[in-house]
DNA sequence: AATCAATGTACCC
DNA sequence: TGGGTACCCTTGAT
């Protein structure tokens, strides 16, 4: 249904005059944009262009009016040019991720602000000045399909645990798996009655977990138990209809003062003491009234810096001893909603900011010119409502602080099979570091956690969760490959028992499924299978 | 194979 | 500022 509505509601329509004198030179450029696409269109090199060309019903000898010509052409939403759209496969979008593609570089302006001199004499002997070799996650070792019920929507590693990650999805699930015995799993499902949107590890106590969700509270969980508390309701009343629904996205914690910040849906930011695990003080608004606050960070060296971001198109720091409405210290201007920013992990001076204009955007240093972002990279992460929202993420072990990890939106077609890739960046650069992907991931990808201390990354695709490791430290790939899926689907499990595959290693929720054989070649993946420990 | 539902953001008035 | 609605175009279920 959706396909062919689509089709006639969404070309934008060009009108083109084949007389001389009314060409203006920006039609010339778009004529020669179109002539080059149907060129590469008839030697095949394009699959997706879309273009249409109309002959208006004119009689174009009548009154020597020259006939009218209606082009109905798609769009790229990044690029703006017609012949592939993002989110759809494509192997010619110049912006998608490409080496250096679509990067505006950092202008080099001579601040000379005392404050940044200092911080930078202060800060140079910590960062080295070749860069490390980056490390890359590139094959999947192990996962669990259909693990929740809903798709994923947060992801955090355990801040002692090394094999330990937490998930949260849609229905307000919580998942705690042990992936390195892979079997070992358990997911609460009262704790909360929708979207789960952000976690926290208590510092103090790490079997202790304070997590925000969109049904309005913050919930504190043990673990162990599952038993939770919630030291704040913002729905005392229940539903009373959409305007006066709060609910609550950004999270953080402020280990010095104790306290979680957590912001809400309509511009406020609220504060949960985690000693007494009550309410502390006024929620304070922080951005737009009414609008959504994505994202809160605590600075990681002074944590009563924040950052926050939200659906009002701005970034903002903040400094918590003077914490009330309008007092930001700094507001960074997006062009659309901004679904993330985070401080660099090691020294704090730079952001890293996600945005629905398909940009990630970086300030180098919060002591510098903040009016403009040092770069902004183009990159397939647009909107989707049915899709949780794409965040790029440091890696926390960089001490270059400039590889990031995001989902891309826009698919690779490999030899007829749209797959997703999840991006590496050099932020420094814009380069493409990597992309990751694996046949038996066909969804896209949002939500991307790499690993505080181990070279691990875990990806939360649809309703299923991806643990990737380094090649060199899988196991050589066999021809029997059995790798370590566990699929918890409960018609799954059925069909697997039938099938009588049910072995002495499965356990009540899950069995071992075999690797579904790639519909492609292997020689057609950048990456190889990795096989299962023995 | 076809269809449906769920549902966030932008923009108009 | 609030209501209305067009549009964004995935995924899993049936």
């Amino acid at each position: 249904m959706a396909p062919v509505t689509r089709r006639t509601s969404f070309p934008k329509v060009v009108i083109e005059r084949d007389s001389d004198s009314e060409q203006s030179s920006s039609d010339d450029d778009e004529q020669e944009q179109e002539e080059e696409i149907l060129e590469d269109e008839e030697n095949g090199v394009i699959e997706n262009a879309k273009i249409e060309k109309l002959e208006v019903g004119f009689d174009a000898n009548r009154k020597g009016k020259t006939p009218i010509t209606l082009t109905l052409r798609k769009v790229c939403k990044v690029c703006k040019k017609p012949g592939h759209e993002a989110g759809h496969t494509t192997l010619n979008c110049p912006h998608r991720v490409t080496t250096e593609h679509g990067v505006v570089p950092a202008p080099r302006r001579k601040t000379s602000k005392p404050l940044e001199y200092v911080f930078e004499r202060q800060l140079r002997h910590a960062i080295p000045a070749i860069k490390p070799k980056y490390v890359i996650p590139d094959q999947v070792n192990c996962a669990v399909i259909r693990y929740h019920s809903r798709r994923v929507t947060t992801l955090e590693f355990h801040p002692t645990k090394n094999n330990i990650l937490l998930s949260g999805d849609k229905k307000g699930q919580l998942g705690v798996w042990d992936f390195e015995k892979v079997y070992e799993k358990v997911v609460y499902s009262n704790i909360h009655s929708c979207i789960v949107n952000n976690m926290r590890f208590n510092p103090t106590n790490d079997c202790m977990v304070y997590s925000a969700s969109s049904d309005g509270t913050v919930s504190c969980t043990d673990l162990e138990t599952g038993i939770s508390s919630s030291p704040m309701n913002l729905n005392p009343d229940g539903w009373q209809g959409p305007n006066t629904w709060k609910m609550l996205y950004g999270m953080d914690i402020n280990y010095e003062r104790g306290v979680v910040l957590v912001a809400d849906s309509f511009g406020f930011l609220h504060l949960v003491d985690m000693r007494s695990n009550h309410r502390n003080g006024d929620a304070v608004l922080i951005h737009k009234k009414g609008s959504k606050v994505t994202g809160i960070h605590c600075n990681p060296i002074q944590p009563d810096i924040l950052l926050t971001c939200g659906n009002d198109h701005y970034a903002r720091i903040w400094d918590m001893r003077r914490l009330e409405a309008g007092s930001s210290l700094c507001s960074l201007e997006h062009k659309r909603v901004v679904n993330s920013a985070y401080f660099s992990p090691i020294s704090g001076n730079k952001i890293l900011t996600t945005s629905q204009d398909n940009r990630l955007r970086i300030w180098d240093s919060i002591f510098g010119n903040m009016e403009s972002p040092s770069r902004e990279i183009v990159h397939s992460h647009d909107f989707n409502r049915h899709l949780t929202p794409f965040k790029a993420e440091w890696d926390p072990k960089d001490p270059s602080e400039s590889l990031a990890v995001v989902g891309r939106y826009i698919s690779e077609n490999f030899n007829g099979t749209a797959l997703h890739p999840i991006d590496f960046i050099d932020t420094s650069t814009g380069q493409l570091v990597a992309e990751v992907l694996d046949p038996n991931i066909t969804t896209i990808s949002p939500v991307n956690k790499l690993h505080p201390r181990d070279d691990i990354l875990a990806t939360g695709s649809s309703r299923s969760l991806f643990i990737w490791k380094p090649k060199e430290k899988c196991e050589p790939i066999e021809e029997k490959d059995e790798r370590k899926i566990v699929v918890c689907d409960k018609a799954e499990k059925k069909r697997g028992k039938r099938k009588g595959d049910n072995s002495d290693e499965s356990d009540d929720d899950g069995f071992i499924s075999k690797l579904k054989k790639p519909k492609l070649k292997q020689t057609e993946w950048k990456l190889s299978r990795c096989s299962k420990k023995g």
